[in-house]
RNA sequence: GCCCCGUUGGUGCAGCGGCCUAGCACGCCAGCCUUUCAAGCUGGAGAUCACGGGUUCGAAUCCCGUACGGGGUACCA
């Protein structure tokens, strides 16, 4: 391993293909080269690599920026900032003809050249190829075509693509930063394609041509990219370039142990965002999946993972994603934000459609939900609409839908609760101040009054007043019902066992 | 099939030849706190460091093999 500290300049990018929405595992790595960067004092720039036509999706790269941006990646070149080596969008720099330049260079140096196999020859030279149980690739069978030939397929209009001239002997060898030096046959690669016949590179092409122009220095890519660099290895070389250092991330795993992709459920990185999960978390969670400080400290701000960075901690065994793990470590960043803080969260997604029940009227007093946040603030992981709502809802609504079994504690019985509730009901009308502590004494008082234990007459009162066997602190929730409201579910509570009350 | 990578409790990590009777965190279990649930605190279960061979006075740490897992094998990235 190479020192990483005394590298000199570093210039890093997060190439993204506008596939697709982003999701975590590709996330990671644009935080992983934005932390490096910014450890060293580096630039972080970001390309978007869209010199797939097909498979381009509409959106895409404005969903990818967004997640950068929620995260707090910020770039300083690419889309949007501009920078020296404008334009950083792959189909603006073919239209400049880069790609077409750096093709026809190394054709003329003998490293590359046309082909005009149709794809039609090609799949049936793959089946026979298959059929036979030898490895699949392309034959080279354009690889020696004369000029003229080649002119002679061309004016009968066949399209014609460029592939790299692979070596037939000799070996590739490059180094990784976290496995050390690899080492492939090249004549187990075949005479891959850099240049597609609609004119746009692949890959290989262009990500070389751009990286070297645009002076990266580290290529931190996804493990999945080790097996093809050999053929940009060989590239650089036909170019006369020097390669950047290689460091391939491993993988992100599923909980079946299979790459992490859509098939695992939610894995769009926006969609944690529409879940609930704040950016601060995702951020600290994505950055330990195959990382370490060597510490043991995990609860770790964006300041401590940049100035505790280095490649060196970075580990090369792919990590499963754990959303229980995650879900933890959201509580704790819920749990440091502040009281106004997350009523701001919490306000939308009580005032939605699928928030609150409808029968509450919005907007909601935005004074009365941040009382309410510290009732709930510790119980959190997540902010889900439907689940927030739940905890919430019965604040805000006039009147409870009360199952009356559920009232009664262990070792009481329905007359027994109704009469304990009844005079609950009455100190609480009369019960000064109208404050939790306060509340609470008297109410211990009435329980030695009543010869009962605090969890039977507290538990009756819990359900009574929220419908809820499990609910925030009892006296708190009292004063946040306020009295009216509280002695009026308690009388009716008790009504309903006692057999008098009507049922509403 | 072929090529490449990986393998520390269920999960994420620590460990870089002796400090390891393998540490931390999540999860799980129990206790404490307590009006329920959380949160918090304390304790516990859980790993023959995938397996087999070497090298070494000494190996989770180095080497080889096997198994298993993953990745690649496109005019996709």
């Amino acid at each position: 391993m190479t020192d990483t500290l005394n590298l000199g300049p570093v210039r890093v990018r997060y190439a993204p293909s506008p596939t697709g929405d982003p999701h975590v595992g590709n996330l990671r790595t644009a935080l992983l080269n934005w932390v490096f960067a910014r450890h060293a004092g580096g630039q972080f720039i970001v390309r978007i690599e869209d010199t797939d036509r097909e498979r381009m999706v509409d959106g895409a790269e404005e969903r990818i920026l967004e997640a950068l941006d929620w995260l707090g990646l910020d770039w300083d070149e690419g889309p949007g900032k501009g920078g020296p080596f404008a334009p950083y969008v792959q189909s603006e720099r073919k239209a400049l003809d880069k790609y077409g330049d750096a093709a026809r260079q190394l054709i003329a140096n003998g490293h590359a050249y046309e082909c005009t196999c149709t794809p039609e020859r090609l799949e049936q030279l793959r089946q026979r190829q298959r059929a036979e149980k030898k490895p699949t690739g392309y034959d080279g069978y354009c690889r020696n075509k004369s000029a003229d030939e080649l002119a002679g397929e061309k004016a009968q209009g066949l399209a014609s693509v460029v592939r790299f001239k692979v070596p037939l002997e000799g070996e590739v060898v490059f180094n990784d930063f976290l496995r050390g030096p690899l080492t492939f046959d090249p004549s187990l690669l075949q005479d891959f394609v850099i240049l597609k016949s609609d004119g746009y590179p692949t890959y290989h092409l262009a990500h070389i041509v751009d990286d070297h122009e645009m002076q990266i220095t580290h290529v931190l890519r996804s493990e999945e990219w080790i097996s093809s660099t050999p053929r940009h290895v060989m590239m650089y070389e036909g170019f006369g370039w020097e390669p950047p250092e290689f460091v391939h991330l491993s993988i992100l795993l599923g909980p079946d142990r299979s790459k992490l992709s859509k098939r695992h459920g939610d894995t769009a990185l926006l969609e944690f965002r529409d879940k609930g999960f704040l950016p601060g978390t995702m951020f600290n969670f994505l950055s330990l999946l195959g990382w370490s400080a060597g510490d043991d400290e995990e609860v770790m701000t964006r300041e401590q993972v940049i100035e505790k960075f280095s490649l060196d901690g970075l580990n090369a065994a792919p990590s499963i994603f754990d959303i229980t793990k995650l879900e933890w470590m959201n509580g704790v960043y819920l749990r440091q934000l502040g009281v106004d803080a997350l009523a701001e969260l919490l306000l939308p997604e009580l005032e939605a459609d699928d928030g609150l029940p409808a029968s509450i009227s919005r907007p909601l007093d935005k004074v009365f939900v941040t009382e309410l946040v510290p009732l709930i603030h510790e119980r959190l992981k997540v902010i889900d609409r439907t689940e927030v709502s739940e905890m919430l809802s019965y604040f805000f609504e006039e009147e409870i839908e009360l199952d009356p079994a559920e009232v009664v504690q262990k070792g009481m019985d329905e007359a027994t609760t109704a009469s304990a509730l009844e005079s609950a009901a009455a100190r609480l009308e009369s019960a000064e101040p109208f404050e939790a502590e306060s509340l609470e004494q008297q109410f211990r008082t009435l329980c030695e009054e009543l010869e009962l234990k605090p969890r039977q007459l507290f538990g009756a009162l819990r359900v009574s007043l929220t419908a809820r066997r499990v609910a925030p602190p009892l006296f708190d929730t009292m004063v946040a019902i306020g009295r009216d409201r509280s002695v009026d579910r308690v009388r009716r509570a008790a009504g309903l066992l006692s057999g008098t009350g009507a049922r509403a």
